[in-house]
DNA sequence: TACTTAATTAGTACCAGATACTAAAAATAG
DNA sequence: CTATTTTTAGTATCTGGTACTAATTAAGTA
């Protein structure tokens, strides 16, 4: 009797470290070569033939990744891109649905996020130190789906010292997908809102 | 006549070093260096002053801090943690307010995630393929601020074969900061959606 | 002014995690 | 059994460091 040590074919070894790799991106060749017990120059060979990079660099464009994300979640106090701006008049903001922004299934984007760039946009707006959301009633009126460009627009449509009702449309390709009035609060005294909290 | 080339102090150039790594945390001691025109050694020694670990050890914790986020954003269909559910009757979900959550001068949560914690809530509540923000009609009671923990209480009030309405209220210390009405659409036929979407 | 201390620079050995390359060995296919 | 594919081994080299020692320069002070 002959016992035959079949080595795994060279193709399920490359599949089988790609979805290692997706599992746990910050593994040195090192290991990966213990882990498929083969030699390191053999997970070489392998990332060569699949174009995948060393570690570092998939650590380097993930940190970078990372960095233009925060970044611009702290640049942008806005949800979507804003394209034109009169304060206390009017404004228009470009969201384009991401992969991380609809459901696995249908891929329609999950309502919040469509909210979310009527929200922001109608906040923007208001020309003041403090600026709150105090009440909304909205209306979606057809899914928005992964890829779409979709555009806000919003208008101050009555204003007195302490709220302003904003209206908010939202549009795909110039079809109504979602509609939203919104009353903002608005102040400029910084202190008093403290006192407020408790 | 003496020309003194008082170099820049260290503590002044140890500031330097630290907004310049804010700036762009992606460089090299080497490039440290030529930047403060002073030798590697020099850079190195400020690090360790001041405790900044090197660009690989930087690299590493952003880009994990990454993988983190985009993971935890997969797994989370739900924006807050589900802490009870009764699919088609209640749900209760808790949301611990963080620093990219608030604006930067008041720390005050932007309404759009308290929306979204209300929403997703409302949406997961739906035993069926497919559920949809069809509608909502919501108020900001109070500002909710950075590291509260928001509790938000979902019950179905009212459902027909086609939508159903959730009420939503959002709590901090059993005050209540937020209330919603919303209403949900629901099917459980993939095909039919996809025609409709054109 | 000379002495002392702080700050900076220079240099060496070493490390991890690679690339790039050459050559040999082992496995598989025809 | 031979040709080809796959794997392994080994060496030189690179980057961006740590850790350490020693020398040099600048500044502070008695």
């Amino acid at each position: 009797m002959v016992i035959v040590i079949t080595r795994i074919s060279k193709k399920k070894r490359q599949n089988d470290l790609i979805s290692t790799l997706e599992g746990n991106p910050f593994i040195t060749d090192e290991d990966l070569a213990k882990k498929f017990k083969v030699s390191i120059q053999t997970i070489r060979l392998d990332r060569m033939e699949l174009g995948i990079p060393e570690l570092r660099e998939r650590m380097k464009t993930m940190a970078e990744k990372n960095y233009d994300h925060v970044r611009s979640l702290h640049l942008k106090e806005v949800i979507g891109e804003v394209i034109e701006l009169q304060l206390d008049q009017y404004g228009i903001s470009l969201l384009e649905i991401t992969e991380d922004q609809v459901f696995e299934k249908t891929k329609i984007a999950r309502g919040h996020f469509i909210f979310a760039q009527a929200n922001s946009l109608a906040v923007a707006l208001i020309n003041e130190e403090i600026a709150l959301t105090a009440k909304a009633d909205i209306k979606f009126i057809r899914p928005t789906y992964l890829s779409e460009r979709v555009i806000a627009k919003a208008k101050v449509v009555n204003s007195s010292n302490e709220y302003s009702d904003i209206e908010v449309n939202t549009y795909v390709d110039n079809e109504l997908v979602f509609k939203g009035m919104f009353t903002v609060y608005r102040s400029n005294e910084l202190t008093q809102m403290k006192e407020e909290r408790k």
